[in-house]
DNA sequence: GTGAAAGCGCTAACAT
DNA sequence: ATGTTAGCGCTTTCAC
């Protein structure tokens, strides 16, 4: 028994300096007037307890916690794991913390993510988990916002302009000489705003697309294979690579390499994302940076100020138009 | 006024389902004895009202928020997103929720999060970040794990086994017929294990060692420079090159194409890490694997044994040994 | 089997 | 300029 060390509370404080709690409450929100004889004893009573204020309680009595969960696919991947940063520091500056949720592509897990941070009461939600089909964030009555994929009509998506992306990396690969490039994603289809982009240069082009996927969970060695699998299949009529993502360029390159396949002669690739870490591990690699500090900026401000701003409009119904950022394309000896 | 959607509390269920707040409280914990009937009713109200129990209520009352605090340095970069994951998995299955901190290798801000994370209290913490002394960290009473660098040797500290992975970097390099293998790392001096490895095998062999150094938080360009500098200095009396990190290993491999200089005949290069990020990114690339899954359940299997047995040691003031996990050599053909 | 009351640590409202 | 009271949503006594 005896000194289980319990963190000390404002009553502690209080009677240490020789006021009411309230007092106490007073000096650390700078609320009413005190007088300077009250804030020094409170301050120093607060020193020496080392007293800080339990935010548990004042989440409770506020009915804010100033935490925003954020669900991601996995920030084992450089351009989430740069993403979180994005958003923790964003957060930060205006005082909000970060609950990570890695939903690591199982939709059942994400469902359980939605539940437990509604149970943690978070003021808001950053998702850019990659499953689709979540009905439960329609029935959410929290604010939401995400990132690059889009949930719903009614939910702000910011991203970067993957279409124009699209577009930059398959002229790049043309201007350079390619006669056919291939484009090589996770999942193809209209949703698919980079494959969008890449069909219009080739429909101007008049080329025929060439398109491989691997889906975005699939792990390795499986996703090495499929990748060489189908380079195999389609060189060396195909010329030119649009991986829509950099690890897929890296693995490209990896395989070229193998196979004594001469990049850029042989083979033009160019990447996507853009990522510092993936930059500095493959320097060589043309890729299409997404802006990512932007994306994270709009996306906490577009969250907060809802949250802020929260009590007449709970969730707003009308439909919102995606934020869209623009991409940069880096030029390295890839292409 | 109306319908300010407030979450529905305890007291609501109650009412609709004809009972006490406690009777409900009850239901959800399956404490005590409760007819069927009252069961049902609770559980359909509940159901009814898609009501959620309130964890910051039970947090403020239990005395702990089934939250851990991580800071980590940087999760943009591959090797603490991985851990992140990893330790968020383990934390998840064990109930606990974590709060994400990027320290970015400020001291000041790292001091800043410790403060947070007291304030919301956290039921321990587990720190990855890479400012060695942050005094703050021995006035903690709170349950601390370290992954990979080591604060004081009275907070367990868990990591890879450091030194055998530099033997074994350094050992391949000479096997493959080296003559003069380098080391490229962040931090030179005897807690850099890895180092020490390193200099083990050389002196063994009779080798005068040769370090270069890049701060761990250098930006880009200015981290590219100097490696290459560095490289352009030594080459080619250095034959081969350990770097204690996969990106560094990566920038190297660019400089070395660029360079046109062959990997591996002219020069050989082993990494470390062989995050799943990096392999796909560079599947070409020699490195050392950390064992991360193992390192992160440890971790967490340590400190959350140690909130659970909380009650009669709050901080154990005896010395711990580290605990080291074993690491793989990966062979590829940068060697 | 179930309910009433007290209290976790804090702050807002209402005194004085 | 400061203290008293009440209550945020929950669980844990202690009654009945």
């Amino acid at each position: 028994m005896s000194d289980v060390h319990q963190a000390p509370s404002q009553v502690d404080v209080a009677k240490l300096a020789g006021v009411s709690p309230t007092t106490v409450s007073r000096v650390l929100n700078n609320r009413g007037y005190l007088s300077q004889h009250t804030k020094d004893r409170v301050a120093q009573a607060i020193e020496e307890l080392n007293y800080r204020p339990n935010e548990v309680a004042r989440a409770l009595l506020g009915q804010r916690t100033k935490m925003i969960g954020v669900i991601m696919p996995t920030v084992a991947l450089p351009f989430f794991g740069e993403v979180v940063v994005g958003l923790e520091h964003a957060l930060e500056r205006r005082g909000y913390r970060l609950i990570l949720c890695n939903s690591l592509g199982r939709a059942e897990q994400e469902r359980e993510y939605l539940e437990l941070l509604m149970s943690n009461r978070v003021d808001g939600i950053i998702s850019g988990a990659h499953n689709d089909a979540i009905p439960e964030y329609a029935e959410i009555t929290l604010p939401v916002v995400t990132i690059d994929r889009e949930l719903s009509p009614h939910i702000p998506n910011v991203r970067c302009d993957n279409e124009s992306g699209g577009r930059l990396a398959t002229e790049l690969l043309l201007r350079r000489g390619c006669r056919r490039p291939a484009l090589l994603t996770s999942t193809s289809g209209p949703r698919n705003l980079r494959e969008v982009g890449y069909r219009s240069v080739l429909a101007k082009a008049g080329i025929e697309p060439t398109i491989g996927t691997v889906n975005f969970h699939t792990p390795e060695p499986l996703r090495s294979q499929q990748i060489g699998r189908w380079l195999e299949k389609w060189l060396p009529s195909v010329d030119g690579i649009f991986a829509t993502d950099d690890l897929m360029a890296g693995t490209v390159l990896g395989w070229a390499a193998r196979a004594r396949i001469a990049v850029p002669d042989q083979l033009r690739v160019v990447g996507f994302d853009g990522t510092d870490a993936v930059r500095r591990a493959l320097p060589m690699l043309t890729t299409i940076r997404q802006p990512i500090p932007l994306i994270c900026r709009s996306a906490v401000d577009l969250l907060l100020d809802r949250i802020d701003g929260k009590t007449q409009a709970p969730v707003d119904r009308r439909p919102v138009k995606p934020l869209e950022f623009p991409v940069t394309l880096i030029e390295a000896e890839t292409t």
